[in-house]
DNA sequence: CATGAATGAGCCTTCATTCAT
DNA sequence: CATGAATGAAGGCTCATTCAT
């Protein structure tokens, strides 16, 4: 029931794309770095020094310092983010949920937990994002596409057994979605401070349960 | 009723520090460019280029690079975000909402266009946040601080006419924080593309309304 | 009587380009070593030790260090070789020449002069001609237009005087051109063995004026 | 009555020094990346890439890549260049011309058509050239030699017939060859354009006949 | 006070060359 | 023997910063 976690995917990707061990030492280099300091404030020296390998090394492979970005950015969209959203799709179908609230929680966790052990990469991603604007569009485009059909024939239960509002399934994730990133963000960003995953389920999964109520009651209110 | 916006302020910030027309177009040209291209990607003489003045004059005044962006960024932390959070609590004082719904509405509402107003600005906030974590330490702490007693004393009357969870009023700014965070982020940073502020706003507040509804009537449902 | 050479209509160029004293000293430093080392051999830093300069100044006017041939070669295919041309014909018209060999002999020795004066300017302008045919071309063109009407008006009288051959003046102009060039490419390359021009001239003279003599005479023969 | 041409003496020079295949690719993929873009720019993975073969293969053999100039270059200035000529005077000494013209008809023809046939290689040697002169004193040296002898005993039937100037034998070498070079270095450079071989032997000659012919002559002018 | 030429450290990148496999 | 990953020196170029004018 475990998913997969970037870590694994990342190192399968590169096996496939056959990296020499130096190679993959220059692209964790990078990865650490570039979420440390920032791509730009990240020199390829830098990365040859804690890869150890000589500069040249560095270039070998990924011809280009934006190549180093690309081999770091491109799986995440292509392959990584949505075949973790796929397989989180999958586990939810899978796992035989009471409830709703039992499946949001399940959920809400398994999403903050999975985000919380891929910090440094999450911190690649938002830092270029924030740069790159489009990248976001294409993942938004990518991910909705993907999560649309399995979501909506997710949510249709719930919905039906009247413990989920009748809304646009997309509009029930981006809103969930709004209030775990508001608050992961921060935990990202800050890579010291620790998380505590169960009380930040609690807190999230409150709230968002009754924001998510069907209007139904609302007539006795 | 309208309050005063980040460009106002920055304006009185800059005429306080006494500064010549020619540094204010400097500073002018550091926060579009800074927030087109990110701060390493923007050269002194870009700045120059675009304020109109020498290489040299842009070092006059604020002595570094980094000076420039202290100086963008020092006046938000220390001025102008607690201004604004200030001169918020006061108009939210102020006005008189009939109920919580009402007040909810305005105070998204009002976010939303403020943060939207000011896009360039709160994009370079953004980045440099997301490279230097410590400033969204600080900012946090500060705004905590500020917001604390007025969003108690706030809270308190819709608590008491069961108009409102009763939660720790800091909590239900991070949640409602969240969400609408959740929502603006993706357009704040893709620079181009409109919001419809009224259905946005809407569609938070809809959420919003039910997710910090008090929990007694839980028992009733 | 004596034509502006290369060195000063290249000074000439670059006052009314306003080239700071540095930039000149960049600009003849790049000459000296591209005419020593060729274009490629020669780095930047070459260049700026030379110059006593930075690296850095280097790259302040002239942008890249193909900017700085351009800076050579430029002016040579579009002011220098255009005006001496231009200078040399006007010189060639006003003054009074008793036949064709004393024409002759003043206007091979006079380029012969010219080209020695400018070995090195000429050696770079034959590497980069070598490398990038299209120099050759283009300059070939330009000369042609320019001496075409020229020459022919100048010949005119030696033909109808009988003292040169009735052929295209052009086709002369380019016996005659290989005859000089054939003597003078292997001094210009080797930069450092002299010529002895009153010989050379009179060798060079003493071949052409036959080859170039009119056919009639050829019955007698 | 064929000459060998450049090729085949280079490959039986290449067989000579027992080069396995692949480094005959090597030298032959060397041959046509100096030409086309000068050694310089040549890199010794574009030629290891058209060559087919690998990195480390370049060097097995050459050792360095200066190595490979030297294979290419040398071969020239002491086998071919010195083999070509002999050959050419052997072949003059031994076709019965008629007369000077025809005899010259054929050598400069000859000369022409061999040049034309090995453009890539020509161009090579004259991009080193003017890039180190010493390759051509050198040469110069060579052929002097080379042909002092064997050009005396060939022009002195021609002078004695009083078809030919009585000038030193090197002096009308020289000159001749000033002729064709003059005609020939563009065409050689700019390795399109194709050239009329008759045509230009025509005009060639027609010019050098003349400038060649013997003075007696003069006194009858 | 503004200017912009000059600086030089540092960056990304290329490339000839080596060597373990 | 061939391979190609690894090397590291060197190159072209950028840029924040200084300073004489």
């Amino acid at each position: 029931m475990k998913h997969t976690d970037v870590e694994t995917l990342f190192a399968n990707n590169i096996k496939a794309t056959s990296l020499s061990a130096k190679q993959r030492k220059v692209l964790q280099a990078s990865l650490t770095l570039f979420a440390q300091k920032g791509y730009e404030n990240t020199s390829t020296l830098d990365i040859a020094h804690l890869a150890g390998v000589s500069e040249g090394t560095v270039f070998k492979h990924f011809k280009t310092k934006d190549g180093l970005r690309q081999a770091i950015l491109k799986p995440f969209l292509h392959d990584i983010f949505p075949k973790v959203a796929g397989e989180f799709l999958v586990t939810l179908h899978q796992n035989p949920f009471e409830n709703f609230e039992s499946f949001l929680r399940y959920a809400v966790k398994d999403r903050m937990v999975y985000a919380m052990d891929n910090r440094q990469e999450m911190k690649i991603f938002i830092q270029e994002m924030v740069k790159n604007p489009s990248i976001m569009t294409s993942l938004t485009k990518r991910l909705s596409k993907l999560l649309q059909s399995g979501v909506d024939s997710l949510f249709q239960e719930y919905k039906e057994r009247g413990e989920l509002v009748d809304w646009d399934s997309m509009r029930i994730v981006r809103l969930a979605s709004g209030v775990i990133v508001g608050y992961l963000i921060p935990n990202i960003i800050m890579s010291d401070t620790p998380l505590d995953v169960d009380k930040t389920t609690d807190e999230v999964c409150e709230f968002l349960l009754d924001g998510l109520k069907p209007r139904e009651c609302d007539t006795t209110r």
